[in-house]
DNA sequence: CTGTTAGCGCGTTCAA
DNA sequence: TTGAACGCGCTAACAG
């Protein structure tokens, strides 16, 4: 990449190259009209691009915003890219884009390579967890989160908290009410269904899927209900295919009136399909909800009973925290019965 | 952003910042073993990270691989951006995202941007199109993407070469059989369904529409068949339920045996909603066929027949060609017939 | 093998 | 208001 230089222009304009900066780029102090143009022209006719890299050297500051998600191409990440790229844009900034995998490690990588081009501030989108296992790559992602931030960085968390990152200046936390809204969603599944509760949920240990495990069996304890028995499998669509799978033998093996709740509409879906690929009829033979109200999924028949999330408003909140922008509003969200959990007449 | 640099790293390591920046950035010449280790404890000890602005400066080049696409919630776009994102990371570089909504303008923005940050190559996703209002903003996007790759860059354009692009060097397309699968897709239908067919299309004169019309039509007539009515819309979700909405009518006024070919899966997806919400059946009532296969889609019910488009693939060999990778293979699809076009007994 | 020097392209003091 | 000089942090030539 090379290409022409303030410097150039500045020749070609007969001025000196901070005269010229100060015309092509904002400055506090205006140049003379008749000057500016001269220097525009010569920039035009130079194809001059401005070198964002040696302004960001310079001012030490890049303009850029670190987004971590999972999988760009999970819905739910989808819709909060976006909307931290909309804020990105409004803010005049772009976006860096790094996938994780909900890997603490490569999650720590995205974050010193974010370190590394100065970027000005860090969405990190996607559930954290405690797990055992990762204890170690997590405490590493704190360090490396808490070392971003004493060197000014501003870090956006969406959900949780990092394990262990110490909630020093230029750490902000976008809070999702999962155990609240799981609550409410019991609540008012309990009027609509008097039998039995599953909930399929993602592994222990990651704290969107257990909040909403948490609120969910409060919810149903604050009915006066059982607490549901708990079936563990994968966060994923075929995670909650193979539970789906195990469920439907159960069904058809005589099991009646169930009312399965998955900790994320990606999962319910996939329950739904592994059930219905059985011969058996949704809601007619179970009950399904779900979590989140992803949008693509939203034309599913039968339609899903769900819990809404601004997920687009989320990605754009984090980023104008992490941007600086104080005045925020916290997360809200709402329960949206629909078909797949009212029983058939 | 401030952070401790190589300078102090070498100081307190007691070298040179050129041996300093031998050991910790990848250099042809390997320093004493002694020595390395005191400067990688140095660094360690001072936290200290790279800057990339001041590494990109020097060597001019920046890691970095700009992504345009409409809108990356978008689960088509979505997929490609996953593609794009593992080739970077492959490469060992970053993506940095851009959104456009289609509009030419943005677009140029996006790759001004991108030129601004010395991105070494530039992935342009999405459909372009050939509008008459947008002549202007076509050949502004066509310039800066010329100066661009005059200065070194790398550009790879999915679908379509870019309206009035000189195709230099640097200038890739990574094309996608639409109309041959198109094609293909019709050939198929026609041994499945004696009616008649409707195309519900987008926009005229945008590409990827026109060459699946162009090519479904052209199978038709191979099988002897009369040409498609062509039904123009929006190219989303709600183009398709605002056309669904219309021939609902139609279906319930008397009009029989359809077989409705959608021009990519999200305006199915939207055609079956509008039907469906008729009190019509799918594909009882009618029969409806897609383009693209959409993952999030697969569990819609009845399944939905498509076209498969390797979507991910897609955006990894565009990344790669852009990269300078050479060995690429051309894109394929397949043809992928499911339960909404098989007429029931 | 190491240290010194000179830029990379730009913003921003300072003096004029 | 304009220009000259310096420095942002790092790499790449050169010299030792």
């Amino acid at each position: 990449m090379v290409a022409s230089t303030l410097a150039e222009v500045a020749r070609l304009a007969g001025v000196s190259p901070a005269t010229a900066s100060r015309v092509l780029n904002g400055s506090a102090r205006k140049p003379g009209p008749d000057i500016a143009n001269r220097v525009r022209q010569a920039a035009e006719s130079l194809g001059y691009v401005a070198n964002a890299q040696a302004q960001g050297l310079a001012k030490s500051s890049s303009g850029l915003i670190g987004l971590v998600v999972h999988d760009i191409a999970d819905p739910y990440f989808a819709s909060i890219a976006r909307g931290v790229q909309v804020a990105a844009r409004n803010q005049g900034r772009m976006v860096l884009l790094a996938t994780a995998a909900g890997a603490p490690e490569a999650e720590r990588e995205a974050v010193a390579a974010f370190a590394a081009r100065r970027a000005d501030s860090i969405v990190l989108a996607g559930s954290r967890s405690a797990r055992k296992e990762d204890t170690d790559a997590n405490s590493a992602l704190a360090t490396e989160l808490d070392r971003y931030c004493a060197n000014g960085g501003q870090v956006a968390v969406v959900g949780h908290p990092v394990v262990g990152a110490t909630s020093g200046t230029g750490y902000h936390v976008v809070a999702v009410p999962n155990e609240a809204l799981a609550a409410s969603l019991a609540a008012d599944l309990t009027v609509l269904h008097t039998g039995r509760f599953i909930v399929v949920a993602g592994p222990e240990s990651l704290f969107t899927s257990d909040d909403r495990i948490r609120g969910f069996q409060a919810g149903l304890a604050a009915a006066g209900r059982e607490p549901a028995e708990v079936f563990r499998t994968q966060f994923t669509r075929s995670g909650g295919h193979a539970a789906g799978l195990s469920l439907a033998r159960r069904i058809a093996a005589g099991e009646k009136d169930l009312c399965i709740f998955a900790v994320n509409d990606v999962m319910a879906i996939g329950v739904a399909a592994a059930i219905r690929g059985q011969d058996l009829r949704i809601p007619r033979d179970a009950l399904i909800a779900g979590f989140d109200d992803i949008e693509t999924l939203r034309d599913f028949q039968p339609e899903l009973s769900t819990v809404h999330l601004p997920l687009e408003d989320i990605g754009a909140q984090a980023a104008r925290r992490a941007g600086g922008d104080m005045d925020f509003i916290p997360i809200t969200g709402h329960v949206a019965l629909r078909r797949s959990t009212h029983h058939e007449e």
